[in-house]
RNA sequence: GGCCCGAUAGUCUAUCGGUUAGGACGUAAGAUUUUCAUUCUUGAAAGGGGGGUUCGACUCCCCCUCGGGCUACCA
Protein backbone atom coordinates (compact mmCIF):
# COMPACT_ATOMS: atom_id res chain seq x y z
CA UNK A 1 0.00 0.00 0.00
CA UNK A 2 1.28 3.30 -0.99
CA UNK A 3 0.74 6.22 0.50
CA UNK A 4 1.96 10.06 -0.29
CA UNK A 5 2.53 12.76 2.66
CA UNK A 6 2.59 12.44 5.92
CA UNK A 7 1.01 10.07 7.76
CA UNK A 8 -1.19 11.62 10.29
CA UNK A 9 -4.03 9.72 12.44
CA UNK A 10 -5.88 10.29 15.89
CA UNK A 11 -7.91 9.33 18.80
CA UNK A 12 -10.41 11.61 19.39
CA UNK A 13 -12.67 10.03 22.34
CA UNK A 14 -15.21 12.34 24.12
CA UNK A 15 -15.02 12.76 27.76
CA UNK A 16 -18.36 11.16 28.89
CA UNK A 17 -16.39 8.48 30.74
CA UNK A 18 -13.91 5.87 30.90
CA UNK A 19 -12.17 4.79 28.20
CA UNK A 20 -14.09 1.55 26.77
CA UNK A 21 -11.85 -1.73 25.64
CA UNK A 22 -13.17 -0.84 22.22
CA UNK A 23 -11.67 2.16 22.27
CA UNK A 24 -8.45 0.85 23.20
CA UNK A 25 -8.37 -1.21 20.47
CA UNK A 26 -9.04 1.50 17.87
CA UNK A 27 -6.36 3.60 19.60
CA UNK A 28 -4.02 0.08 19.16
CA UNK A 29 -4.84 0.00 15.75
CA UNK A 30 -4.37 4.33 15.22
CA UNK A 31 -0.71 3.55 16.65
CA UNK A 32 0.27 0.57 14.96
CA UNK A 33 -0.63 2.37 12.05
CA UNK A 34 0.96 5.43 12.38
CA UNK A 35 4.30 3.73 14.08
CA UNK A 36 4.21 1.48 10.84
CA UNK A 37 4.26 4.20 8.48
CA UNK A 38 6.60 6.54 10.41
CA UNK A 39 3.73 8.76 10.85
CA UNK A 40 2.14 11.09 13.77
CA UNK A 41 -0.69 9.52 16.39
CA UNK A 42 -2.22 12.80 18.06
CA UNK A 43 -4.67 12.78 21.13
CA UNK A 44 -7.70 15.39 20.20
CA UNK A 45 -10.64 15.27 23.32
CA UNK A 46 -14.24 16.00 21.54
CA UNK A 47 -15.70 17.76 24.56
CA UNK A 48 -18.17 19.42 22.44
CA UNK A 49 -21.40 17.67 24.44
CA UNK A 50 -21.56 19.80 27.63
CA UNK A 51 -24.33 17.84 29.14
CA UNK A 52 -22.84 14.42 28.97
CA UNK A 53 -19.11 16.01 30.59
CA UNK A 54 -17.69 13.66 33.29
CA UNK A 55 -15.44 14.87 35.60
CA UNK A 56 -12.32 12.88 35.60
CA UNK A 57 -12.97 10.93 32.12
CA UNK A 58 -10.23 12.68 30.31
CA UNK A 59 -8.04 12.23 33.20
CA UNK A 60 -8.64 8.65 33.15
CA UNK A 61 -8.04 8.51 29.20
CA UNK A 62 -4.52 10.22 29.42
CA UNK A 63 -3.75 7.64 32.56
CA UNK A 64 -5.03 4.83 30.85
CA UNK A 65 -2.59 5.11 27.86
CA UNK A 66 0.48 6.01 29.69
CA UNK A 67 -0.32 2.62 31.51
CA UNK A 68 -1.03 0.59 28.24
CA UNK A 69 2.21 2.35 26.91
CA UNK A 70 0.42 3.87 23.72
CA UNK A 71 1.82 6.96 23.75
CA UNK A 72 0.87 10.16 21.93
CA UNK A 73 2.91 11.96 19.08
CA UNK A 74 0.85 15.28 19.20
CA UNK A 75 -2.34 16.44 21.30
CA UNK A 76 -3.99 17.05 25.14
CA UNK A 77 -1.02 16.60 27.39
CA UNK A 78 1.93 16.47 24.79
CA UNK A 79 1.64 19.57 22.49
CA UNK A 80 2.17 20.51 19.24
CA UNK A 81 1.62 22.95 16.41
CA UNK A 82 -2.02 22.02 15.39
CA UNK A 83 -3.68 22.66 18.99
CA UNK A 84 -5.44 23.71 20.93
CA UNK A 85 -6.14 19.84 21.26
CA UNK A 86 -9.56 20.60 23.33
CA UNK A 87 -12.50 21.42 21.35
CA UNK A 88 -14.29 23.37 23.68
CA UNK A 89 -10.93 25.52 23.36
CA UNK A 90 -11.55 26.21 19.36
CA UNK A 91 -14.94 28.05 19.58
CA UNK A 92 -13.52 30.31 17.24
CA UNK A 93 -12.28 28.71 15.05
CA UNK A 94 -15.48 26.62 14.13
CA UNK A 95 -17.87 29.50 14.36
CA UNK A 96 -15.57 30.93 11.52
CA UNK A 97 -16.31 27.65 9.61
CA UNK A 98 -19.76 27.41 10.26
CA UNK A 99 -20.50 31.31 8.55
CA UNK A 100 -18.42 30.06 5.57
CA UNK A 101 -20.81 26.79 4.88
CA UNK A 102 -23.62 29.73 5.90
CA UNK A 103 -22.26 32.33 3.37
CA UNK A 104 -22.04 29.45 0.45
CA UNK A 105 -25.52 28.66 0.84
CA UNK A 106 -24.18 25.02 1.89
CA UNK A 107 -25.87 25.86 5.38
CA UNK A 108 -28.80 27.58 6.63
CA UNK A 109 -30.26 28.38 10.27
CA UNK A 110 -33.53 26.46 11.91
CA UNK A 111 -35.29 27.86 14.61
CA UNK A 112 -37.43 25.01 15.78
CA UNK A 113 -37.37 24.29 19.32
CA UNK A 114 -36.31 20.40 20.91
CA UNK A 115 -39.73 20.42 21.53
CA UNK A 116 -41.51 21.02 17.90
CA UNK A 117 -39.02 18.45 16.85
CA UNK A 118 -40.09 15.58 18.87
CA UNK A 119 -43.84 16.03 18.54
CA UNK A 120 -43.08 16.06 14.78
CA UNK A 121 -41.59 13.00 15.35
CA UNK A 122 -44.17 11.79 17.21
CA UNK A 123 -46.73 12.49 14.28
CA UNK A 124 -44.50 11.18 11.54
CA UNK A 125 -43.59 8.06 11.75
CA UNK A 126 -40.69 8.33 9.68
CA UNK A 127 -40.06 12.03 9.80
CA UNK A 128 -36.95 13.55 8.80
CA UNK A 129 -35.53 16.92 8.71
CA UNK A 130 -34.40 16.76 4.91
CA UNK A 131 -35.00 18.59 1.72
CA UNK A 132 -38.85 17.52 1.32
CA UNK A 133 -39.64 18.31 4.66
CA UNK A 134 -37.34 21.97 5.48
CA UNK A 135 -39.88 24.38 3.90
CA UNK A 136 -42.47 22.95 6.21
CA UNK A 137 -40.26 23.88 8.88
CA UNK A 138 -39.40 27.39 10.37
CA UNK A 139 -35.85 28.48 9.12
CA UNK A 140 -34.35 30.75 7.20
CA UNK A 141 -35.21 28.72 3.90
CA UNK A 142 -39.24 28.64 4.61
CA UNK A 143 -39.68 32.14 6.60
CA UNK A 144 -39.11 35.54 5.30
CA UNK A 145 -35.45 37.26 5.55
CA UNK A 146 -36.57 39.71 7.54
CA UNK A 147 -38.61 37.42 10.25
CA UNK A 148 -35.59 35.00 10.19
CA UNK A 149 -33.31 38.57 10.99
CA UNK A 150 -35.88 39.49 13.58
CA UNK A 151 -35.58 36.23 15.17
CA UNK A 152 -31.91 36.19 15.59
CA UNK A 153 -32.28 39.56 16.96
CA UNK A 154 -34.45 38.97 19.69
CA UNK A 155 -32.19 36.36 21.17
CA UNK A 156 -33.90 33.31 19.55
CA UNK A 157 -32.00 30.19 19.95
CA UNK A 158 -31.14 28.51 17.13
CA UNK A 159 -29.20 25.73 14.99
CA UNK A 160 -27.06 25.77 11.88
CA UNK A 161 -28.33 22.84 9.80
CA UNK A 162 -26.34 21.16 7.04
CA UNK A 163 -28.32 21.94 3.59
CA UNK A 164 -28.09 18.25 2.10
CA UNK A 165 -29.14 17.88 -1.59
CA UNK A 166 -31.44 15.42 -2.23
CA UNK A 167 -31.02 12.24 -4.42
CA UNK A 168 -27.00 12.13 -4.93
CA UNK A 169 -25.21 9.49 -5.09
CA UNK A 170 -22.11 9.74 -2.22
CA UNK A 171 -19.26 7.17 -2.65
CA UNK A 172 -17.07 6.40 0.81
CA UNK A 173 -13.83 4.55 0.11
CA UNK A 174 -13.17 2.31 3.07
CA UNK A 175 -10.01 0.76 3.21
CA UNK A 176 -10.96 -2.30 4.79
CA UNK A 177 -14.76 -2.33 3.26
CA UNK A 178 -13.78 -1.53 -0.59
CA UNK A 179 -16.51 1.55 -2.00
CA UNK A 180 -20.08 1.85 0.03
CA UNK A 181 -22.59 4.21 -1.81
CA UNK A 182 -25.35 5.88 -0.21
CA UNK A 183 -28.02 8.10 -1.38
CA UNK A 184 -28.10 12.00 -0.06
CA UNK A 185 -31.82 11.51 0.37
CA UNK A 186 -31.47 9.12 3.20
CA UNK A 187 -29.50 11.46 5.05
CA UNK A 188 -31.37 14.07 7.33
CA UNK A 189 -29.75 17.95 7.43
CA UNK A 190 -27.53 17.05 10.64
CA UNK A 191 -27.41 20.13 13.20
CA UNK A 192 -23.44 21.53 12.71
CA UNK A 193 -23.83 23.94 15.69
CA UNK A 194 -26.06 25.06 17.87
CA UNK A 195 -26.86 28.48 19.35
CA UNK A 196 -27.48 27.71 23.10
CA UNK A 197 -23.74 27.16 23.57
CA UNK A 198 -21.99 27.59 20.70
CA UNK A 199 -20.77 25.10 20.16
CA UNK A 200 -20.79 22.90 16.95
CA UNK A 201 -21.48 19.13 16.96
CA UNK A 202 -19.84 16.63 16.56
CA UNK A 203 -20.09 16.16 12.55
CA UNK A 204 -18.62 19.88 11.99
CA UNK A 205 -16.02 19.71 14.65
CA UNK A 206 -14.93 16.69 13.64
CA UNK A 207 -14.46 17.32 9.76
CA UNK A 208 -12.73 20.99 10.53
CA UNK A 209 -10.41 19.36 13.14
CA UNK A 210 -9.51 16.87 11.05
CA UNK A 211 -8.88 18.93 7.89
CA UNK A 212 -7.09 21.90 10.45
CA UNK A 213 -4.64 19.12 11.93
CA UNK A 214 -4.16 17.61 8.64
CA UNK A 215 -5.16 14.00 9.23
CA UNK A 216 -4.48 11.90 6.70
CA UNK A 217 -6.73 8.54 7.46
CA UNK A 218 -9.56 8.11 9.99
CA UNK A 219 -9.50 5.03 11.59
CA UNK A 220 -12.67 4.46 14.12
CA UNK A 221 -15.29 2.00 15.03
CA UNK A 222 -17.62 0.70 12.75
CA UNK A 223 -20.53 2.55 14.50
CA UNK A 224 -19.81 5.86 12.11
CA UNK A 225 -19.92 4.19 8.87
CA UNK A 226 -23.71 5.21 8.41
CA UNK A 227 -21.74 8.83 8.93
CA UNK A 228 -19.40 8.82 7.09
CA UNK A 229 -21.24 9.78 4.03
CA UNK A 230 -21.88 12.86 5.58
CA UNK A 231 -18.58 13.33 6.57
CA UNK A 232 -17.74 13.32 2.37
CA UNK A 233 -20.76 15.97 1.95
CA UNK A 234 -18.82 18.27 4.05
CA UNK A 235 -15.35 17.89 2.91
CA UNK A 236 -16.99 18.41 -0.36
CA UNK A 237 -18.75 21.48 1.38
CA UNK A 238 -15.90 22.73 2.42
CA UNK A 239 -14.21 22.68 -0.72
CA UNK A 240 -11.45 20.14 1.13
CA UNK A 241 -12.03 16.67 -0.92
CA UNK A 242 -8.79 16.70 -2.60
CA UNK A 243 -7.20 16.24 0.91
CA UNK A 244 -9.49 13.96 2.50
CA UNK A 245 -8.65 11.79 4.68
CA UNK A 246 -8.72 7.69 3.84
CA UNK A 247 -11.50 6.56 5.88
CA UNK A 248 -11.29 2.64 7.67
CA UNK A 249 -13.91 1.45 9.40
CA UNK A 250 -12.99 -1.15 12.31
CA UNK A 251 -15.67 -4.09 12.75
CA UNK A 252 -16.92 -3.51 16.03
CA UNK A 253 -16.23 -5.65 19.81
CA UNK A 254 -19.68 -7.39 20.72
CA UNK A 255 -21.12 -9.30 23.68
CA UNK A 256 -19.35 -12.90 24.57
CA UNK A 257 -22.73 -13.70 25.01
CA UNK A 258 -26.07 -12.33 23.73
CA UNK A 259 -26.30 -9.77 21.15
CA UNK A 260 -25.66 -5.78 20.89
CA UNK A 261 -22.33 -4.38 21.12
CA UNK A 262 -19.83 -4.96 23.99
CA UNK A 263 -21.12 -2.72 26.61
CA UNK A 264 -19.79 -1.34 30.01
CA UNK A 265 -21.99 -3.72 32.29
CA UNK A 266 -21.47 -7.02 30.17
CA UNK A 267 -17.99 -7.25 32.07
CA UNK A 268 -18.77 -7.46 35.54
CA UNK A 269 -21.72 -9.27 34.73
CA UNK A 270 -19.67 -12.16 33.11
CA UNK A 271 -16.59 -11.55 34.99
CA UNK A 272 -14.00 -9.61 33.15
CA UNK A 273 -12.73 -5.97 33.08
CA UNK A 274 -14.27 -3.21 29.82
CA UNK A 275 -12.52 -0.85 31.09
CA UNK A 276 -8.49 -0.17 31.22
CA UNK A 277 -8.31 1.05 34.39
CA UNK A 278 -10.62 0.51 37.64
CA UNK A 279 -13.14 3.81 37.55
CA UNK A 280 -15.98 4.81 40.08
CA UNK A 281 -18.72 7.12 38.27
CA UNK A 282 -18.77 10.32 39.74
CA UNK A 283 -22.55 10.90 38.59
CA UNK A 284 -24.12 7.49 39.73
CA UNK A 285 -21.53 6.41 42.24
CA UNK A 286 -21.31 2.95 40.53
CA UNK A 287 -17.96 0.99 40.07
CA UNK A 288 -16.68 -0.55 37.15
CA UNK A 289 -13.14 -2.91 37.57
CA UNK A 290 -10.16 -2.57 35.14
CA UNK A 291 -8.02 -4.38 33.88
CA UNK A 292 -4.66 -3.04 35.74
CA UNK A 293 -5.93 -3.57 39.35
CA UNK A 294 -7.28 -7.25 38.05
CA UNK A 295 -3.83 -8.08 37.55
CA UNK A 296 -3.56 -7.81 33.81
CA UNK A 297 -0.84 -7.36 32.15
CA UNK A 298 -0.46 -3.94 29.07
CA UNK A 299 1.25 -6.02 26.78
CA UNK A 300 -1.54 -9.18 26.53
CA UNK A 301 -3.75 -6.68 26.43
CA UNK A 302 -2.43 -4.85 23.57
CA UNK A 303 -1.59 -8.20 21.96
CA UNK A 304 -4.94 -9.72 22.63
CA UNK A 305 -6.89 -6.42 21.38
CA UNK A 306 -4.56 -6.52 18.34
CA UNK A 307 -5.82 -9.77 17.43
CA UNK A 308 -9.92 -9.06 17.77
CA UNK A 309 -9.90 -7.89 14.39
CA UNK A 310 -7.05 -8.37 12.30
CA UNK A 311 -4.46 -10.79 12.07
CA UNK A 312 -1.06 -11.09 10.72
CA UNK A 313 -2.10 -13.11 7.86
CA UNK A 314 -0.34 -16.70 9.63
CA UNK A 315 -0.44 -18.48 12.39
CA UNK A 316 1.39 -16.33 14.93
CA UNK A 317 -0.02 -15.42 17.76
CA UNK A 318 1.84 -13.92 20.62
CA UNK A 319 3.27 -10.80 19.30
CA UNK A 320 5.37 -8.14 20.74
CA UNK A 321 4.41 -4.62 19.97
CA UNK A 322 7.33 -4.23 18.17
CA UNK A 323 6.70 -7.55 16.25
CA UNK A 324 3.15 -5.75 15.75
CA UNK A 325 4.15 -2.59 14.19
CA UNK A 326 5.57 -4.01 10.50
CA UNK A 327 3.14 -6.50 10.22
CA UNK A 328 -0.02 -4.31 11.16
CA UNK A 329 -1.90 -3.93 7.89
CA UNK A 330 -5.46 -2.91 7.54
CA UNK A 331 -5.92 -4.74 5.11
CA UNK A 332 -6.12 -7.63 7.24
CA UNK A 333 -8.81 -6.18 9.59
CA UNK A 334 -12.10 -8.46 9.38
CA UNK A 335 -15.24 -6.82 8.30
CA UNK A 336 -17.41 -8.42 10.90
CA UNK A 337 -17.69 -7.88 14.25
CA UNK A 338 -15.99 -9.94 16.77
CA UNK A 339 -17.77 -11.47 20.07
CA UNK A 340 -14.81 -10.40 22.83
CA UNK A 341 -13.25 -13.55 23.48
CA UNK A 342 -12.11 -12.90 27.41
CA UNK A 343 -10.91 -16.43 27.89
CA UNK A 344 -8.12 -16.00 25.69
CA UNK A 345 -7.24 -12.82 26.86
CA UNK A 346 -6.92 -14.32 30.13
CA UNK A 347 -4.56 -17.52 28.05
CA UNK A 348 -2.46 -14.00 26.71
CA UNK A 349 -1.91 -12.95 30.15
CA UNK A 350 -0.59 -16.22 31.55
CA UNK A 351 1.66 -16.19 28.54
CA UNK A 352 3.29 -12.89 29.32
CA UNK A 353 3.34 -13.68 33.07
CA UNK A 354 5.57 -16.76 32.10
CA UNK A 355 7.68 -14.24 29.95
CA UNK A 356 8.24 -11.64 32.86
CA UNK A 357 10.98 -12.69 35.13
CA UNK A 358 10.60 -13.52 38.64
CA UNK A 359 12.28 -10.40 39.74
CA UNK A 360 9.63 -8.16 37.94
CA UNK A 361 6.55 -10.26 39.44
CA UNK A 362 7.83 -9.48 43.05
CA UNK A 363 8.37 -6.22 42.55
CA UNK A 364 4.58 -5.59 42.12
CA UNK A 365 3.94 -8.90 44.64
CA UNK A 366 5.63 -7.30 47.72
CA UNK A 367 2.95 -4.20 48.24
CA UNK A 368 0.43 -7.13 48.52
CA UNK A 369 2.12 -8.99 51.04
CA UNK A 370 2.99 -6.17 53.02
CA UNK A 371 -0.72 -5.41 52.88
CA UNK A 372 -1.53 -8.58 54.31
CA UNK A 373 1.18 -7.49 57.15
CA UNK A 374 4.16 -9.73 55.67
CA UNK A 375 7.69 -8.93 56.10
CA UNK A 376 9.90 -10.71 53.91
CA UNK A 377 13.33 -10.51 52.06
CA UNK A 378 12.79 -9.87 48.08
CA UNK A 379 14.86 -13.21 47.60
CA UNK A 380 12.47 -15.69 49.01
CA UNK A 381 9.60 -13.93 47.17
CA UNK A 382 11.63 -14.50 43.92
CA UNK A 383 12.10 -18.22 44.66
CA UNK A 384 8.37 -18.18 45.51
CA UNK A 385 7.45 -16.85 42.18
CA UNK A 386 9.63 -18.98 39.98
CA UNK A 387 7.47 -21.53 41.21
CA UNK A 388 3.95 -20.27 41.21
CA UNK A 389 3.89 -18.01 38.08
CA UNK A 390 3.74 -21.01 35.62
CA UNK A 391 0.36 -21.78 37.33
CA UNK A 392 -1.59 -18.12 37.59
CA UNK A 393 -3.04 -16.41 34.74
CA UNK A 394 -3.68 -13.30 36.61
CA UNK A 395 -1.13 -11.25 39.00
CA UNK A 396 -4.24 -11.13 41.26
CA UNK A 397 -4.47 -14.66 41.60
CA UNK A 398 -0.94 -15.31 43.73
CA UNK A 399 -1.83 -14.05 46.91
CA UNK A 400 -4.61 -17.13 47.43
CA UNK A 401 -2.19 -19.32 45.80
CA UNK A 402 1.08 -18.25 47.46
CA UNK A 403 -0.22 -17.26 50.76
CA UNK A 404 0.44 -21.20 52.72
CA UNK A 405 4.38 -20.17 51.83
CA UNK A 406 4.03 -17.10 54.11
CA UNK A 407 1.13 -18.07 56.39
CA UNK A 408 0.82 -21.45 58.12
CA UNK A 409 -2.64 -22.93 57.21
CA UNK A 410 -5.26 -21.81 59.42
CA UNK A 411 -7.69 -24.45 59.17
CA UNK A 412 -7.38 -28.37 56.50
CA UNK A 413 -9.59 -28.52 53.65
CA UNK A 414 -12.45 -31.38 54.62
CA UNK A 415 -12.00 -33.38 51.48
CA UNK A 416 -8.34 -33.30 51.00
CA UNK A 417 -8.44 -34.51 54.94
CA UNK A 418 -11.03 -37.42 54.48
CA UNK A 419 -8.99 -38.25 51.09
CA UNK A 420 -5.45 -38.31 52.06
CA UNK A 421 -5.37 -37.84 56.16
CA UNK A 422 -5.19 -41.65 56.98
CA UNK A 423 -5.32 -44.14 59.83
CA UNK A 424 -1.62 -44.29 60.54
CA UNK A 425 -1.39 -40.81 59.14
CA UNK A 426 -0.07 -38.50 62.44
CA UNK A 427 2.23 -41.66 63.22
CA UNK A 428 3.84 -41.51 60.00
CA UNK A 429 4.04 -38.08 60.44
CA UNK A 430 5.81 -37.77 63.56
CA UNK A 431 7.90 -40.27 62.19
CA UNK A 432 9.07 -37.64 59.23
CA UNK A 433 9.37 -35.04 61.94
CA UNK A 434 12.11 -36.84 63.40
CA UNK A 435 13.53 -37.66 59.55
CA UNK A 436 13.35 -33.88 58.59
CA UNK A 437 14.74 -33.13 62.30
CA UNK A 438 18.26 -35.17 61.33
CA UNK A 439 18.47 -33.37 58.20
CA UNK A 440 21.67 -31.03 57.97
CA UNK A 441 21.48 -29.83 54.57
CA UNK A 442 17.60 -28.64 54.63
CA UNK A 443 17.86 -28.45 50.99
CA UNK A 444 15.44 -29.95 48.12
CA UNK A 445 18.28 -32.16 47.44
CA UNK A 446 19.16 -32.81 51.15
CA UNK A 447 15.52 -33.52 52.02
CA UNK A 448 14.32 -35.62 49.12
CA UNK A 449 17.68 -37.83 49.64
CA UNK A 450 16.73 -38.13 53.25
CA UNK A 451 12.90 -38.36 53.11
CA UNK A 452 12.76 -40.75 50.18
CA UNK A 453 15.50 -43.05 51.52
CA UNK A 454 13.02 -43.31 54.54
CA UNK A 455 10.16 -44.07 52.39
CA UNK A 456 11.95 -46.86 50.59
CA UNK A 457 14.09 -47.95 53.76
CA UNK A 458 9.82 -48.69 55.38
CA UNK A 459 8.46 -49.59 52.47
CA UNK A 460 5.63 -46.93 52.66
CA UNK A 461 3.70 -45.54 49.75
CA UNK A 462 5.24 -42.15 48.70
CA UNK A 463 1.17 -41.39 47.84
CA UNK A 464 0.68 -41.79 51.21
CA UNK A 465 3.44 -39.82 53.37
CA UNK A 466 3.64 -37.07 50.58
CA UNK A 467 -0.04 -36.22 50.87
CA UNK A 468 -0.24 -36.41 54.25
CA UNK A 469 2.71 -34.13 54.36
CA UNK A 470 0.99 -32.01 52.31
CA UNK A 471 -2.06 -31.19 53.64
CA UNK A 472 -0.10 -30.34 56.80
CA UNK A 473 1.94 -28.02 55.17
CA UNK A 474 -0.23 -26.15 52.73
CA UNK A 475 -3.78 -27.28 54.27
CA UNK A 476 -5.12 -28.47 51.26
CA UNK A 477 -4.31 -30.25 48.18
CA UNK A 478 -2.33 -28.20 45.90
CA UNK A 479 0.89 -26.58 45.62
CA UNK A 480 4.21 -27.11 43.88
CA UNK A 481 6.79 -29.84 44.71
CA UNK A 482 6.50 -30.55 48.37
CA UNK A 483 10.06 -30.03 49.13
CA UNK A 484 10.49 -27.37 47.18
CA UNK A 485 7.63 -25.53 49.94
CA UNK A 486 9.22 -26.78 52.79
CA UNK A 487 13.06 -25.81 51.37
CA UNK A 488 11.21 -21.75 51.30
CA UNK A 489 9.58 -22.66 54.71
CA UNK A 490 12.62 -23.70 56.51
CA UNK A 491 13.17 -26.81 58.81
CA UNK A 492 11.81 -25.05 61.70
CA UNK A 493 8.51 -23.82 60.22
CA UNK A 494 8.16 -27.04 58.48
CA UNK A 495 8.36 -28.95 61.84
CA UNK A 496 5.55 -26.42 63.35
CA UNK A 497 3.27 -27.06 60.90
CA UNK A 498 3.49 -30.69 61.00
CA UNK A 499 3.40 -30.78 64.61
CA UNK A 500 0.28 -29.03 64.61
CA UNK A 501 -1.38 -30.70 61.70
CA UNK A 502 -0.61 -34.21 64.02
CA UNK A 503 -2.02 -32.48 67.26
CA UNK A 504 -5.56 -31.24 65.12
CA UNK A 505 -6.14 -33.75 62.52
CA UNK A 506 -4.51 -37.05 65.16
C1' G B 1 -39.89 0.62 9.97
C1' G B 2 -35.81 2.96 6.81
C1' C B 3 -30.58 2.98 5.43
C1' C B 4 -25.75 0.77 5.68
C1' C B 5 -22.24 -3.21 6.87
C1' G B 6 -21.35 -8.28 7.56
C1' A B 7 -21.70 -14.11 7.45
C1' U B 8 -15.73 -20.58 7.98
C1' A B 9 -16.12 -25.12 14.45
C1' G B 10 -18.91 -22.79 20.96
C1' U B 11 -15.22 -18.30 20.30
C1' C B 12 -11.12 -15.39 17.60
C1' U B 13 -9.50 -16.41 12.84
C1' A B 14 -6.24 -18.43 7.99
C1' U B 15 -7.68 -19.48 2.86
C1' C B 16 -7.81 -14.24 -1.65
C1' G B 17 -11.36 -20.61 -7.87
C1' G B 18 -8.46 -26.56 -7.42
C1' U B 19 -6.18 -27.85 0.31
C1' U B 20 -7.31 -34.41 3.80
C1' A B 21 -10.48 -26.42 4.94
C1' G B 22 -4.95 -24.63 8.74
C1' G B 23 -3.92 -22.28 13.71
C1' A B 24 -5.34 -20.52 18.59
C1' C B 25 -8.84 -20.20 22.94
C1' G B 26 -12.25 -23.30 25.11
C1' U B 27 -13.65 -28.46 25.46
C1' A B 28 -12.84 -34.21 25.78
C1' A B 29 -9.37 -38.17 26.56
C1' G B 30 -4.51 -39.77 27.68
C1' A B 31 0.71 -39.07 29.43
C1' U B 32 3.89 -36.86 33.21
C1' U B 33 3.56 -35.81 38.65
C1' U B 34 3.72 -37.09 45.86
C1' U B 35 -1.36 -33.27 45.20
C1' C B 36 -3.42 -29.30 42.39
C1' A B 37 -2.06 -26.65 38.43
C1' U B 38 1.39 -26.21 34.51
C1' U B 39 3.35 -28.88 30.41
C1' C B 40 3.03 -32.57 26.47
C1' U B 41 0.18 -35.92 23.13
C1' U B 42 -4.30 -37.11 20.84
C1' G B 43 -9.55 -36.32 19.68
C1' A B 44 -14.28 -34.09 18.70
C1' A B 45 -15.80 -29.68 16.36
C1' A B 46 -16.88 -25.23 10.70
C1' G B 47 -17.98 -22.91 5.09
C1' G B 48 -26.53 -20.59 7.09
C1' G B 49 -30.11 -21.90 2.81
C1' G B 50 -31.32 -21.51 -2.42
C1' G B 51 -30.07 -20.15 -7.21
C1' G B 52 -26.46 -18.89 -10.85
C1' U B 53 -21.05 -18.15 -13.29
C1' U B 54 -17.19 -21.96 -14.10
C1' C B 55 -14.18 -27.94 -16.10
C1' G B 56 -14.17 -26.77 -10.77
C1' A B 57 -16.60 -22.85 -5.81
C1' C B 58 -15.79 -21.54 1.27
C1' U B 59 -13.78 -18.16 -2.30
C1' C B 60 -17.20 -14.38 -7.76
C1' C B 61 -22.74 -12.65 -8.68
C1' C B 62 -28.10 -12.62 -7.13
C1' C B 63 -32.10 -13.79 -3.65
C1' C B 64 -33.57 -15.41 1.21
C1' U B 65 -32.19 -15.94 6.19
C1' C B 66 -29.50 -14.56 10.20
C1' G B 67 -26.10 -11.16 12.87
C1' G B 68 -24.44 -6.13 13.67
C1' G B 69 -24.51 -0.76 13.30
C1' C B 70 -26.97 3.89 12.49
C1' U B 71 -31.49 6.40 12.47
C1' A B 72 -30.63 13.21 18.65
C1' C B 73 -29.54 20.52 19.35
C1' C B 74 -24.70 12.30 21.83
C1' A B 75 -20.16 11.04 20.38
Amino acid sequence: MMFEGNIRVRFAPSPTGPLHIGGVRTALYNYLFARKYGGKLLLRIEDTDTHRFVQGAEEYIVESFKWLGINFDEGVNVGGDKGPYHQSERKEIYKKYVRLLLGKGKAYIAFDTPEELSEKRKKFANFQYDASTRECMRNSLSLPKEEAEALIAGGQQYVVRFKIEPNVEIHVHDMIRGEVTVNSSVLDDKVLYKSSDQLPTYHLANIVDDHLMEISHVIRGEEWLPSAPLHVLLYQAFGWEDSMPVFAHLPLLLKPEGSGKLSKRDGDRLGFPVFPLEWHDPKTGESYSGYREAGYLPEAILNFLALQGWNPGNDQELLSMDELVPLFDLSHCSKSGAKYDYKKCLWFNHQYIQQKSDEDIAECFMPVLMAHAINVPLKKVVTVIGMMKGRINLLNELWENCKFFFVPPTDYDKKTVKKRWKEDSSVRMTELMSVLLGIDNFSIEGQDAAVMGWIEKMGYQTGDIMNAFRLAIVGEGKGPHMFDITSVLGKEETLRRLERAVEILK
